[in-house]
Formats: C-alpha cells, structure tokens, sequence
DNA sequence: CGCTTTCATGTAATCCATTACATTGCAGCG
DNA sequence: CGCTGCAATGTAATGGATTACATGAAAGCG
C-alpha cells in the first residue's frame, strides 16, 4: 500500500481543486481569500479590520472578493491572537424568574454601546455550574463576567477575574457589586403596612445564604422596631423565592394558628404564591390581609389585585452592573466598589388597613 | 500633557520581566508549566487530555505543578487547534417570557448529557441580534444554534450551518425543527369552548410573521367550521405576545360593540391581559367570558381564577431539539428533519359555560 | 537630482494548545 | 545477539488571524 503518497495531514485538500464541488463552503481562510484576491494575508486583513488604511480599490476589491467566497474570520484564531473576544456572560441562577430579565436588559444596552456581546448562563443555584462558566473566563472564552448570585467568591480565582456581582452581593468579598438598600426597602415597605394600622405583620424570608435577604429580613426587623410592635418570631417563614414557597409559608402560618394582619414577602413570586394560598382559605386580599412583596416584576401589575411591592430599579442595577464591569476591563487595577441603589415601594391593590375583623 | 508618550497600544508589556511581581497571575502557558515541571509541551498536554498515556509518576507531578501554578488551558488555542468549542448558543426572542425557561431547561438537560454547554443570547426579535450570534457559530466560537425565533432562514449562511428550530418552525426552510401541532391544539382549545355551549368566540392572533400563530388561527377557524359556527373577522383582533397586546384587543372589541361569550388567545401572556381588561370593564371570568391560553407558562397556574390554557410540552421540546443538534453536530449529513409534538389542554377555572346574560 | 516622508503592501513572527511523527529505552522472543 | 514491539516522551507542524517590521513606490522639498 506504500502508505505514504497520500499522507492526508494538514487540511487535507492540499490539491484544493479536486473535490471542491463536493467540500462544504464552511471554513475560508485569510489565506483563501488572499490568493484569491491576489493579495497578502496581511491586505485582507486589514481591509477588514481597517478598512481606511488600505487603498480603495484593494479594499474594494477584497470585500468583493469575500462576500462572493463567503468569508467570516475565525474569531477563535482572532482571539487568541488579541487576546480579547468583547464578550461577556451573565450568571442568573434562574432564567425564569422574570426579575432577572430587565437586568438583563441593562446589561445589554450597556454592553452594546461599547462594542461587548452578552451571553447568559443559567446556573440553576449549582455551584458546579457557576465555575464551569467561570472557567470560560480563565480559558478566555469571554473578557469578564456578571453574576446574579449571592456567591462569588467561589467564581474568581487566579488573581482577579473581571467580575461584578449584580443585585447580590458577598459580605466581604473583594469585588465590585451593585444592588439596592435592602435594609431601608424593606424598612419602607413594613413601614407603610404599620402606618396603615397593621400590628401583626409576617414575613416570608428567603434563602439565608442570600444576604439581600439577611438585610430585608432586617429592614422587616427594624421597622418593628421603630414601630415599637414585639417582634414575633413565629410570624416568621422561611422560603426559597419560588411560588410554591409562598403557598407553604402561608399554609403553615394557617395551620399553625398565627394571627396576622399583612404579609411582606422577601419577592414577588412568594407574594403571589401567598395570595393563592390566602385565596385559597377564603381569605380576602386585601381585605382580610394585606401582602407586600419585592422586585416588581412585569407579572405583578397583573395579580388580581395588583400587587404591591418594592420596586427594584431593574434596568439600572443592569446598566451599572455592566458600567463597572467595563471600567474593570479597560483597567484591571480599578479598585472593587460597592454601588447601592435605592428602591421605591410601589403602592397597587394588595394593601389596605387591616378590617375590623380578625 | 504631552499627550504621546504612553501610546498604550498592543498587549502594553514586551519587557515580560521587568514587572513580573506586579504582573497578575493571569495567563499561564502550556509552555511554563512544561518548564516548571521539566517535561515537553506535549506530555503537559497529555497529562490533562488523556491522562492515561502519561506514565503514573509525570502525571502526578504535572497536575501539581498545574495545580500550584494555577493553570487553566486557553481554550481559544485548544479551540483553534480542535475545531470545535462544545459551546451552543440558544436564541430567545425575549428572556422576558416564561414559557422559554422550560425549553431552555430542557435544551442544557441534554446539552450536559453530552458533554455542551449552553450559552443564551436574547435576540429581542431583531433581526440584527439574531444575525450576530449565528456569526459566532460561523466564526467557530460555538458549534451549533437553535433557535426560537420565526427567522431562521436569515441565519444560515453558508453551507448549512447546524441549526435547528425550536418551538416556531419556517414554512420551507431546510432546518430541523421541533414544534407541537399547533393547527390541532389551537382546534382542541376552541372545540372545548364550542362543547362548553359558546359560539361567539373571539380570537387574539400572535404575530403574523409567526407561522406557528397563523397555524393556531387556522386551528381556531377549523374548529368553528367543525361547529358550524359562521366566522366572523371582526372577532379576531391582532397581538404581539404581550401582556399589554392582550389588554388592547378586549378593549379594542368591547369599544366596537362585539359581543363574545369566550375568547382564545394566541399565549398565556395575552389571556392575562385579556382577563385584567375584562375585570377593568367589570366583566368576570368566566363568569361573563371564557378565556383559553397558549403555553401553560408557570404563571397560568396562579392566575384568578387560573388560567385553562394548551400546554406545550415545553421540557420535551427542548430535548428534542438539543437532541437534533447533537446528531447534526456528529454528522452534517443528515437530513433536516420536522419533529411534531403534541399539546395538551388543561382545564382550570378561567371556562365555563356561556351565562344566560348577554 | 538626491533625500526624506508617506502610503500601500508584503513577509514572517506571534498568540497557545494539540498532535503527528520521531526518538529513546527496554522487554520479549527466536 | 539482534530484531520487533511497545511505552513514554520529545520535536515541531499546525490551526487562522493579527501585526511588527521590512520593502518599494510615489510624493514633497530644497
């Protein structure tokens, strides 16, 4: 067989002219592109990234030349050569959760303005799955990251990544973070439901690992306490941010005999999760119980009644996120920075003074 | 001022010695590890791809030399080399609606299965959005899209890249494509309402461009052909998806005098916004009119009353077209293929029999 | 006219990891 | 002993683009 003729390495169509009919189009090169417009890589090149360095007709002649072969650079050679890719992922633990989605949103004006592509990573709260799309970074597959979970510090390694932590934050971590004052949201929110008369306020907390929700549940605390109302730890439920966890609270706290006046729930979801479970005891909202909850999103307007709740002021959360991670690629030295925002209560349907009932 | 000097182009730090200590642990090579372990490139490199060619004792040593080092292969490089990124990118219009989290779920389910990773890009329904994330795929920094959009056909580009369609479908398009039979479902929904005794059924029509939508018009249609039920246009109003589209279309038909017993909406999303326009008008559901949605997003549950809607088997459709995409990503070959599934419609409070009233 | 600039382009080094092929050493076998 | 075969490792080609530096031609100038 003389097994050496052939030898097949490289790309394997050194001939280049005798299959070309059957080779799929994918895959041009500068070079390709070069010998057929009778140029230097280094022309073709530069008429593509540079287009006013290089003569008119050249270029002109090159774009040609590329549109009718169909040619995109190869943007892993590109960046591994530039050692940039001006693209950025965003981590939310949880797509579905529509909060998420106007921070989003943020992120991405921001990114486009200055040239960055966004890709999102979903992590589901798995740690794994935030280091795998960590390591994209440290592989340099994406410039920097934004993360929407409360647990950074297990994401940068090696020095410091560019990372920015948004609407969560890690107590002592060495990076930058934006998020709103929860102590004082929260503060605001128990404030309006004591000013309508409410004595017997619940809670329904969220993950303790999230310390936004150590500090609403403070705010929650706090704001007794100025009221001068006894706090009742057992008018306190834990819950998970999901629907279903704002049913169970509501169903133990029924069942547990609690009497209570309002709930503040640590976000939106819990709350609609408690008026279902309300409704479904055949209590009123907000008749017999007035419910406050946290985040805005899109779908409260839509409860019936419409919800009340903290409004976090989604798109800027985004927007600066996405601001500070820029300033951290443009120069790695920037020092990390806390950016607290603040958000408004928004007052709709779901409170009223507590009935004479009860 | 003087503003030259610093020019600050390039990698900023040929010298690579002068400020070592300064210099940030980022960026190892294959070529320092190789060094510092007193092996080849190549034996690094075999001891973290295929560790079981490297004898047991250089192993060990090459890992904790990695290990101490921090190193982290560049997967540019490796990419380069490689051809392929084991990265897909899936493509929502909108991160916004609820009903892609589950498909998205099902996509990383299988994607992680074999050995993918997932990376989400919201296209917003610009076209432009769409074009550049699929130029990712042509220029090789991920191996394969799907997509959720009604465009696909504004992707492909060269040669058929691997692609697949997801949830919308295009008419001939030679693009895989996974999507429930939307003209039955939306015939199912109707034929309940009919059943139920309504007659006067008003449709709210999803985005024209949307073959899936023109399919769910055409399965309201049929079903009131089946019924016998004359159609009248003025009942149909038009919609984009939204919340908001589905508060226009009541408001648009009760402004214009029509008079209907039931209304089906294109998505969940406008039957909600149907329900919060007809509760405004101080109309009740179902009460006073029946409302049937499409999707059976996570929010239709908690609707008042909840939402009936035809649910998609959103999960599955996910696996399917992730399982599409890996069979195109082993072997280009194969044929595009169209893979139908069902939709269920699930019954809950939002129908009911046409009152004597009106 | 000769010299310096400037412009357009070409040549080749470079980014970093993978891997085909080459090399070395040693065990096994007739 | 000499040869084959295998295991472990090394050397260098490779992937595809960017870009520093080199070259050559044309333009500007005294």
């Amino acid at each position: 067989m003389s097994a050496d003729g052939s030898k097949r390495k490289g790309q394997g169509r050194k001939g280049a002219s005798t299959d070309v009919a059957k080779q799929p189009v994918r895959g041009r090169t500068v070079k390709e592109i070069a010998a057929a417009a009778n140029v230097s890589v280094a022309t073709v090149s530069r008429a593509l990234q540079r287009p006013e360095i290089v003569s008119e007709i050249t270029r002109q002649h090159i774009h040609d030349v590329v549109r009718r072969l169909g040619y995109t650079p190869n943007a892993l050679a590109r960046n591994l050569r530039t050692a940039r890719t001006r693209l950025i992922v965003a981590l939310l633990p949880d797509i579905a959760n529509p909060f998420f989605s106007e921070v989003i949103r943020g992120i991405e004006q921001v990114a486009h303005e200055s040239g960055y592509s966004v890709l999102l990573g979903e992590t589901q709260g798995s740690l794994v799955r935030e280091q795998a799309y960590a390591d994209m970074v440290a592989a340099r597959q994406a410039d920097g990251i934004i993360t929407m979970s409360p647990r950074v510090p297990s994401i940068p390694i090696q020095g410091r990544l560019p990372v920015v932590n948004a609407c969560e934050y890690v107590k002592d971590a060495q990076i930058s973070s934006v998020f709103v004052d929860n102590v004082s949201a929260a503060g605001v929110a128990v404030d309006y439901l004591v000013m309508l008369g409410h004595r017997d306020i619940a809670f329904i907390a969220g993950p303790p690992a999230s310390p936004i929700c150590v500090d609403r549940e403070q705010g929650y605390r706090q704001a007794l306490q100025r009221a001068e109302i006894a706090i009742n730890p057992a008018l306190t439920a834990a819950g998970d941010f999901s629907i279903e966890a704002g049913e169970r609270a509501i169903e133990l706290l029924l069942s547990q005999g609690q009497s209570f006046t309002a709930v503040f729930c640590s976000n939106d979801e819990m709350a609609i999760g408690a008026m279902r479970a309300l409704n479904a005891r055949g209590l009123r909202v907000p008749d017999d119980v007035s419910i406050v909850g946290f985040d805005d999103i899109r779908f409260a307007r839509y409860t019936t009644p419409a919800l009340t709740t903290v409004a976090q002021p989604k798109n800027a959360l985004g927007r600066e996120a996405m601001g500070m991670l820029i300033e951290l690629l443009n120069d790695s030295d920037v020092p990390p920075r806390k950016r607290i925002l603040s958000a408004d209560l928004i007052v709709r349907g779901t409170t009223a003074p507590p009935s004479r009932r009860r």
